[in-house]
DNA sequence: TTCCGACAGTGGGGTCGCAAT
DNA sequence: ATTGCGACCCCACTATCGGAA
């Protein structure tokens, strides 16, 4: 079941969660065996070898009952003084893939079960009942007994703004609104309904890339920078997407009228040998969702020129 | 006739593993 | 030993087309 984008509806016919930013999975537990247990993962390729405490975790809790979950695998980041854990893609990208993680693994990035719908219990499919019966039943699972796993909460009380803040501050994806009443139906529908923080950041064109298949001629990416206070060009990611063809077009007619030999980064630059630079002149804005460790646009999209704005008013904004 | 939803195709940041160089 | 590439994860967005309204 997947959720549509959009707004936070808000109403008493709308149950809130908080949207944790890992890798969808669906686990089934038919025994209380690790063996007994499988996770799925959204393209139904089977991801149990990946995370074997999670099988462990998952029979040893609930293996004398068969039961199907819905869930999120997701990896916390290392709290530090003043920074508390929240969830990092970017942690989990060292776990995903690797089947038979060592120990060392294990324990350098330790991943947690969080479960939010359970489809079948006891043999029996509990997938057309309401939201809010399948919520009681889940919670009845008491999966939070164990470490590794855990119940997502759902806001009970909270308005959409306030929702969102929690969001934010929590470090959370966005947040996740599901209707009460409704079944468990496989695919995207209108009763969840996924609402994600955005941040947009203004950013400097030091250069573009060549479009490819349809966009072949045209514009692919736009490679955008931040000035340091030193002046130096820190390089933050390619951006391309947002734009219409005839915005390509048009933004790579700008981009060769300003063409430079050298590349206007001071930082690495990934796939250079396709690069096309221009002097570092025009500003524009993108949305993303949130930084990488390496200091890296996640999900970004193009917005549009601001030709309000001068390079040297830009300024770094505040990575979380 | 118009609108909407699903899908294909473009683009992004990452990781891993294998084949080619 | 290094590099390139595809297959995976996460995803945004535009353009298109067929069916519903």
């Amino acid at each position: 079941m997947l959720a549509t984008a959009g707004e936070v509806p808000s109403g008493p016919g709308w149950a809130l969660e908080l949207k944790w930013d890992g890798m969808r999975a669906l686990a089934y537990v038919e025994g209380a065996k690790p063996d007994a247990v499988t996770l799925v993962s959204r393209n139904q390729r089977a991801v149990t070898g990946s995370y074997p405490e999670l099988a462990a975790a998952l029979a040893e809790t609930v293996g004398t009952r068969q039961v199907a979950l819905d869930g999120e695998v997701v990896a916390l980041s290392v709290p530090t003084p003043g920074a508390p854990a929240r969830p990092s893609f970017d942690r989990l990208q060292l776990r995903m893939g690797v089947v038979k993680p060592s120990a060392a693994l294990r324990a350098e990035v330790p991943v947690t079960f969080v479960a939010f719908d359970v489809l079948a219990l006891d043999g029996e499919t509990v997938a057309d009942r309401p939201w809010e019966e399948r919520r009681r039943l889940l919670e009845g699972l008491g999966l939070d007994a164990h470490p590794r796993l855990t119940t997502s909460p759902w806001l009970e009380g909270v308005d959409p703004a306030a929702a969102l803040e929690l969001a934010e501050a929590h470090g959370m994806e966005g947040v996740l609104a599901k209707r009460r009443d409704a079944p468990y139906r496989s695919g995207r529908t209108q009763t969840w309904v996924k609402t994600p923080i955005w941040r947009t950041v203004e950013a400097v064109i030091g250069g573009w890339a060549p479009g490819r298949g349809r966009n072949h001629g045209s514009l692919g990416a736009v490679l955008l920078g931040l000035p340091e206070t030193d002046g130096r060009l820190r390089y933050i990611g390619h951006v391309g997407t947002g734009f219409t063809h005839a915005g390509r077009d048009r933004l790579r007619d700008q981009l060769v009228a300003d063409a430079v030999d050298d590349s206007p980064f001071t930082t690495a630059v990934p796939e250079e040998r396709s690069a096309r630079w221009c002097r570092p002149r025009l500003v524009g804005e993108a949305r993303f969702r949130s930084w990488t460790d390496d200091g890296h646009l996640r999900h970004p999209s193009w917005r549009g020129l601001r030709p309000d704005r001068d390079v040297d008013e830009l300024r770094a904004p505040a990575r979380s």
